[in-house]
DNA sequence: TTGAAAGCGCTAACAT
DNA sequence: ATGTTAGCGCTTTCAA
């Protein structure tokens, strides 16, 4: 849509004139109570009678006071945010790590605040300091690798850093995830084991997405001790689409036909290559094998079920939250916890030959 | 994954004495200069001498300090948070709406916040006191339609507020959308004029959804005025997925067999049907033509281009973000805008007939 | 160009 | 059960 045909329409409003926000002394005065008690009241903190209570909650209510969390906060020193950072949200698997967080989250005092990284380090920096800057209550991130500044940052930071999605590698705090490196291998093995030899693979551009990365490493290493080498290879930039796996998918075994198993780095675009199989008449597992990689809900849809991998997104989402929500409820408890969880295989009908 | 299978291990972390976090003072005294000049040179305010101004950021940077927002926002009153409220993530379409958001926001000192409501009225008003507890410089919510308390909690919150996706109904104060009766109505009278007479609908529970009610609103009085009647319907509950607009349209097709056209709520559902369609040797549009929403991306994977109308999602959070960015830049702007995007219909393959 | 004092709106800690 | 006092860490304002 361009901007031209955007239909622009001033309309009048009568804003209530940019009043003052209410502060605690208006609701005290209004109540007859004095400050430090309105605020027991609104904390639900210590003992007060339930006859001022109630003639607190009214005052607030009628005046409708929202309380001014900024004082609160620097006055207590304590902020009920948890600083949640991913890579981007178009991917369908960091939703599915945030609603995890939520659920967690939702039975606790804390909030979740979002921070996208688009996947670049320095970004990745930037929103660190911002959302630092606010003293959250603990920190969310994904992945392990970051730059030396926010690796010192959170070093530093003083409070509960997870590190989630991938174990491999040494994390600053408690991980959360499953090992990238071991998932290729497993599928790796899973592959040659249903007689698939010659093999291309699929993916992101590899500087940007570790966890694709090290699968593909694990990948290649667990071929390699079989004595098989990977045929053919592509990789693309940007997000993932179906018609990118297509595309790709096209122009690899027109490029390499005696492949017969492809491994795609995520499930978009394995299923865009199933697409491409099924719709040209390419022989799904007989003459090509295909496996994708999330376990993606939207794999239940097509008419032929795509073998794939579960990453427990959303249990990667509550585990993290949970570790989070602990340690703020009790400081005591220690750091550096890691929680590897087992991804497994779902052979679907793209694998396993009949 | 079952929590059983999680493989747990405590690992020895040498964190950091959980240290006092560093404050101005401690700049000011690691560099010979006042507070209030180290904190001019932190927020580029005012005339400080080249001099000075190197030595404190010596100084912060090898100190490693960091901010403390909290404290800054109470002091000045200003707080660089724009808080976004949106249904649901896993929705395809917000996403998008926060990517244009942040798109926007990225060239100024604002800085995102998300809250989530799942759709439900008291789970918005609760995340809108939590936001609105931050004091904000601005809202950006989904819909027209908020609980009263929520409403007035809006009103009287002295910020701009923008309401997005939805132009049909009275604001708060600025709103930027798409009409849905009239893109209901729009597709209605497209439906009509390729010649289709037999309609049945599919979409989301509508209490939950109010645009999608008004689409399916407008879409029977559209067709209403043509003598025509929708011949069959069906509502879902929870999220979208491409195998429930499988499975509907199967039980539509079968319980309705006289249907030539589904006008489906979303484009994820709709997929769905078309899969069935083609999976089951329908011909579309030839037997039945297709229509989805929203104009997602991932259309243009599949083998068939199916019908949808762009819903200018990322250009709606574009829009969104300016409005409140200009706002609070300039306060003497006026309040109550109404951008109105137009929707404009994509026919693909699955609705003119050759 | 720099510094000192006051205070943002709330809560901790200590009265009463 | 309720009130008083003294900050939280910064920025505003005014003075030098």
């Amino acid at each position: 849509m361009d901007n031209d045909e955007h239909k622009v329409v001033p309309i009048k409003k009568n804003m209530e004139p940019a009043q003052r926000p209410l502060t605690l002394k208006d609701v005290s005065l209004a109540s007859g109570v004095s400050e430090m008690t309105v605020s027991r009241v609104l904390r639900n903190r210590g003992d007060v009678s339930d006859a001022t209570r109630e003639k607190v909650l009214k005052a607030a209510k009628e005046l409708g006071y929202v309380p001014n969390k900024i004082a609160g906060a620097l006055a207590s020193s304590r902020v009920n945010l948890v600083a949640v950072i991913v890579p981007s949200l178009s991917n369908m698997v960091f939703p599915d790590v945030l609603t995890g967080i939520q659920e967690v989250l939702d039975g606790t005092p804390l909030q979740a605040v979002f921070g996208v990284t688009n996947y670049s380090p320095e970004k990745e920096e930037e929103v660190l300091f911002e959302m630092l800057s606010w003293r959250p209550s603990g920190i969310i991130l994904a992945g392990l690798e970051h730059s030396d500044a926010s690796r010192s940052m959170l070093r530093s930071s003083g409070i509960p850093v997870v590190e989630i999605m991938d174990t491999d590698g040494e994390p600053i705090d408690a991980v959360v995830g499953i090992s990238h490196r071991r998932a290729g291998r497993e599928m790796a093995r899973f592959i040659v084991r249903n007689g698939y030899r010659n093999i291309g693979f699929l993916g992101s551009k590899m500087p940007m997405d570790h966890r694709a990365r090290k699968r593909f490493e694990g990948f290649t290493e667990a071929l390699a001790k079989e004595g098989i080498e990977v045929q053919d290879q592509d990789f693309y930039d940007g997000g993932s689409s179906l018609l990118k796996g297509r595309e790709m998918t096209a122009r690899m075994l027109a490029r390499t036909p005696e492949l017969d198993f492809l491994y795609y780095s995520n499930d978009m675009i394995a299923a865009g290559g199933m697409l491409h199989c099924l719709d040209n008449g390419i022989d799904v597992p007989g003459q090509v094998g295909l496996a994708g990689f999330n376990g993606s809900e939207f794999l239940a849809g097509f008419a032929r079920r795509l073998a794939t991998m579960d990453s427990g997104r959303r249990e990667i989402g509550r585990e993290a939250a949970r570790i989070i929500a602990e340690r703020t409820a009790d400081a005591a408890l220690p750091p550096g916890q890691k929680i590897e969880l087992s991804p497994r295989i779902e052979p679907g009908d793209t694998l396993v030959r009949k």
